[in-house]
DNA sequence: GAGTTTCCTTGACTTATGTTAAGAAAAAAC
DNA sequence: GTTTTTTCTTAACATAAGTCAAGGAAACTC
């Protein structure tokens, strides 16, 4: 599932990807206004909605489901922290660098990675479309950073490709 | 005081512009990892600073603070959420009439806007340098959309203004 | 109020990314 | 397994924004 913005052209930029277990939809229970973007299913989803009232009302009673509530939140707030970060302050192959190496940490740092979403799909977390993804995998390809297995890709070069992720700007 | 990222190349990225009443450092009591940014005063400055084991005793026992720090918590996500947008599907003039809207609104919808930052924060938070903001509001006055007075901006179309804003894409 | 520093603006040039279009590869349908 | 559709890649070109450099304006210092 994906939590998206779109503008007024029809470009897309991925806020979120909401995972198996992922809760979605808190803001608008606390901040009192509408959720602020668009969500949508990109494979066979289940979703288990809760009613709002009765979720303040259990909050508000188990003190110590509070806690994980006040988690979630300021988890969220430190990945947006770090979209912002990738957004301004990295070209594209530098936030596709730090996509890719956080992939595979979340895999338990494996090298050879699974993409867990589409090329284009990608491409519009990153904030970019296809084709500019294309070259930019195309790049680190012929720089031997990364090799494309099926729909996995191939860590070669760690070092590199952190250097890349930290600085942000290439040196094609 | 200001709440930013930098590159390491130096560029800096603004997250968040810390007004009088306003918290920060939420996300590492409730995260367990560490502030995500860097912060600095722009001005002089008084900071209360309240101890993360105490403040947490404080709102596991009065559930009725537990509603304001969620509050706090989710506007701040609704904030970056609008960042995300502005900086991945908005140009910089798009972005700056955002702005100019915003502050007019934060003011009383006056339509003669003073700017509570410097130009080279405005465009640090706008994600981009002097040079490129100085074009944009050189742009907008030629295009009769704003006129500038001392340190204050007068809206002069609001109307292309908010155009400009949703539309991202400027027709120069 | 002359000098110094900081901030802002303007111009010329470079570069990353967007755009349009076409084709290739992969996946799905039949 | 051939056709059809979708997804991805590549190329040529357009454009917004970055960069470097210089000068001007404003603010501060003495």
């Amino acid at each position: 599932m994906n939590v998206y913005k779109l503008s007024a052209e029809g470009k897309e930029q991925i806020l979120h990807i909401v995972k198996e277990g992922d809760t979605i939809g808190a803001v608008p229970v606390f901040s009192g206004k509408s959720f602020p973007a668009n969500a949508r299913a990109v494979s066979k989803s289940r979703l288990l909605f809760f009613d709002k009232r009765k979720f303040i009302r259990l909050i508000t009673d188990k003190p110590n489901l509070i806690m994980n509530i006040l988690a979630l939140l300021s988890a969220r707030l430190r990945e947006f922290t770090l979209q912002v970060e990738n957004l301004s302050l990295k070209k594209i192959p530098g936030r596709l660098a730090s996509y890719l190496l956080y992939l595979s940490q979340e895999q338990g740092n494996t090298d050879l990675v699974k993409l867990n979403i589409s090329k284009v799909q990608l491409a519009n977390l990153l904030g970019t479309g296809p084709e500019t993804l294309s070259r930019a995998l195309g790049n680190m390809k012929t720089k031997k950073f990364i090799e494309e297995e099926d729909s996995k890709i191939r860590l070669i070069n760690r070092p590199l490709l952190a250097e890349l992720a930290e600085r942000g700007k290439s040196s094609r």
